[in-house]
DNA sequence: CCTTACGCCTGACAAATGTCACGGGCGGAG
DNA sequence: CTCCGCCCGTGACATTTGTCAGGCGTAAGG
């Protein structure tokens, strides 16, 4: 016999969480056993509680749903790893699976699904939307530089390039070369649009 | 006795909505009756269903929540109406209140207290975050336009002006004043910038 | 070693953007 | 009726933005 899953739910939604809790609590074989708000609470928590599988959403304060997963794999390494969140976005997945999370589930799916989700987590299985994994490869990884992909996020703020130059410390000729850059590897025709489409795709995460 | 209270659940993820229904489930005097996933199946589920309070979210697709909770109050008077969001903004309380909702919770707010908000809406009380309503207070309505608004929310988009002003049928220049006056009322830098602090206002809606 | 890619910078140019002043038409409030 | 605000448009202007061609240094890989 082995006992019932323990589960740690990270998301920053009380009501969600609190309600996720409820919906994977009518199951016999699974218990809540830790909530947390915020990414950076995951590994104290799970270090507290030791749980079987960690639920992580992605958007979180204190430090984002991927990084979590890979602290975690670092910190309990039987501890598996089931990403949850709103957005279905081919970089998220990537990321979540190169960080060593063993499922990634997006909120649009069927409530039911979700335990089964866990139970194959926690058998070992990897769990994946096959219609979010297949647009990730076509997607592609990001060609976006590190450097081009700072400024971008840096530019969702919404300002000049004076503005971003100063808080980069770089002078204002590389940043427009840098967002000249990433705006035509995007194929985007705007610097706004380039931010839309690069966080559209997941990868301005960090 | 007044017998149980029948909800109606309106959210566009599946996941968040089953999670809601386990929760509110769990409350004795609570049924949920309907679920559906988009704004305009709200109200013909709702005449089906019959259901006294419906828990809308604002996001949602074919009519969001603040429209559908305007078209319930139409088609079922008795029907209490709670606005559950993922954004508190200001725009989204005014607009939701304005539109006759009963109350108003984001979804921050702590799972336990979501069974009480409903039982309070359905005994006719109003429900609002009472920070949320002394932010949405302190802003104020829109300052923008008809107009101003429905070019930024075309903007959002990130197209150029000669596109914006061929979706408007508008002169560039046209296009150019509004936005212009609209970067000026909301104290932004940019285009861009006028975008983000209108939809973060809750401003953008329709 | 040489090539390649990246980061950083310069300078210059065309295009897009934001601002301003102005005018006409329309509808509502005083 | 007259004012006022909004809508629509024009034209002109300064600024910002996006693009391009280059140059320099460094690190990684053939």
């Amino acid at each position: 016999m082995t006992g019932t899953i323990r589960l740690l739910l990270a998301d920053d939604q009380a009501l969600v969480r609190g309600a996720l809790a409820a919906l994977l609590s009518l199951e016999p074989d699974l218990t809540v056993v830790a909530e947390v708000s915020r990414g950076d609470e995951v590994v104290p928590a799970a270090l507290r509680s030791r749980p079987d599988v960690a639920l992580l959403d992605v958007e979180m304060p204190g430090m984002d749903g991927v990084a979590a997963a890979a602290a975690l794999r670092v910190a309990l390494p039987d501890c598996r790893v089931l990403v949850v969140t709103t957005f279905g976005r081919p970089g998220y997945l990537r990321r979540a699976m190169e960080a060593g999370a063993n499922g990634f589930v997006v909120k649009d799916t069927p409530a039911r699904q979700l335990a089964d989700a866990v139970r194959r987590v926690h058998a070992g299985l990897r769990v994946v939307d096959p219609t979010l994994a297949a647009e990730t490869l076509a997607t592609g990884p990001s060609p976006l530089t590190e450097r081009e992909t700072e400024v971008l996020r840096t530019a969702r703020g919404g300002g000049t390039v004076a503005e971003l130059a100063a808080t980069l410390h770089l002078s204002e000729g590389t940043v427009r070369n840098h967002l000249s850059s990433a705006i035509g590897k995007t194929g985007a025709r705007n610097r706004a649009d380039a931010v839309r489409l690069a966080e559209s795709h997941g990868w301005l995460l960090g």
